[in-house]
DNA sequence: CTTCTTGTTACTGA
DNA sequence: ATCAGTAACAAGAA
């Protein structure tokens, strides 16, 4: 579920507590969930983290790095141990319970506040790399949709010729990184574009907007602290997410469109659950 | 039982 | 090269 802004928001919470802490420990539930060797980590002071497309980047002081992918389930939870002190933010109590059954991984800091992998269908991933490696998984992700380098020209220049449905093709990794399926369909709600226009049909002044409806859209995320359904995604905190109260079309079926107050409805587009309202979207 | 699921990659056959 | 469809990863919920 988390696509850019709940990583945003997980990233920007990250980067206040975990800068200057040292892993001194490691615990591995799962193969699959943490690749390489996390022992290489140990004991060297964790500079900065960051973010590109969905993926998650802690760096630590020797060029090492940990890739966090979430993919569909996964969770990152930061818990301060017993050294906390009352007046923090609210915290549900399972996030003292753990680790859970979905519990992939987890790192123990020199302060004994710990940071815990949550993945209940495995599809997520951490990796230990350098950053001569990290640089090559990123080498092939296009720009961000929020980055200044996706402009109308850029996004132009990548539909050119493109027959296939404008939905699909802003979700394309190799296009723009970001959108997800929720954000995709508010996105082109917003701009009035029908999602499977192709791509080739669409005008200079649609492309405009619909680039400035997909920054707003994630933007907008970002700053309600992502979607959550379900309680699925959560920040570090354990907490929800805002996005999912004014949602214009993502599960929304039926419900009035925010634009023109036609009923919302929802298709199937590329094996993915697709809402939008046959009114307005054009 | 069936169908659905917010990410991503890879494969097919056209 | 492009594209539509499908499967795969795996574990739930409804």
């Amino acid at each position: 579920m988390p696509e850019l802004p709940e990583v945003e928001t997980i990233v920007r919470k990250l980067q206040q507590v975990l800068p200057g802490k040292k892993i001194v420990t490691t615990q591995q539930y799962h193969p699959k969930s943490l690749i390489g060797s996390a022992a290489e980590l140990l004991h060297l002071p964790i500079t900065q983290v960051s973010r590109r497309a969905k993926i998650i980047r802690i760096h630590f002081d020797q060029g090492q790095n940990l890739l966090i992918h979430l993919k569909m389930t996964g969770q990152l939870i930061f818990t301060k141990g017993q050294t906390r002190l009352g007046g923090g933010h609210p915290t549900p109590d399972w996030i003292n319970q753990l680790p859970s059954k979905h519990t992939r991984a987890s790192f123990t800091f020199d302060d004994a506040s710990q940071l815990f992998f949550n993945d209940q269908r495995l599809f997520g991933w951490i990796k230990v790399l350098m950053d001569d490696q990290v640089a090559a998984v990123f080498s092939h992700l296009a720009p961000d949709v929020i980055d200044d380098a996706v402009t109308t020209e850029y996004v132009q220049k990548k539909l050119k010729n493109r027959g296939q449905n404008i939905k699909q093709l802003i979700l394309d990794n190799t296009i723009m990184c970001g959108l997800g399926n929720i954000y995709a369909c508010d996105a082109l709600n917003q701009a009035k574009i029908h999602p499977l226009r192709p791509a080739k049909s669409l005008s200079t002044q649609e492309i405009e907007l619909l680039v400035r409806t997909a920054k707003e859209t994630l933007n907008k995320g970002i700053a309600m602290g992502g979607t959550t359904f379900d309680g699925k995604y959560v920040d570090i905190d354990g907490m929800a997410g805002q996005y999912q109260s004014v949602l214009r079309v993502y599960g929304r079926a039926g419900k009035p469109c925010l634009n023109c107050g036609a009923a919302i409805v929802k298709t199937q587009i590329g094996g993915r659950g697709t809402y939008f309202c046959e009114n307005c979207q054009v």
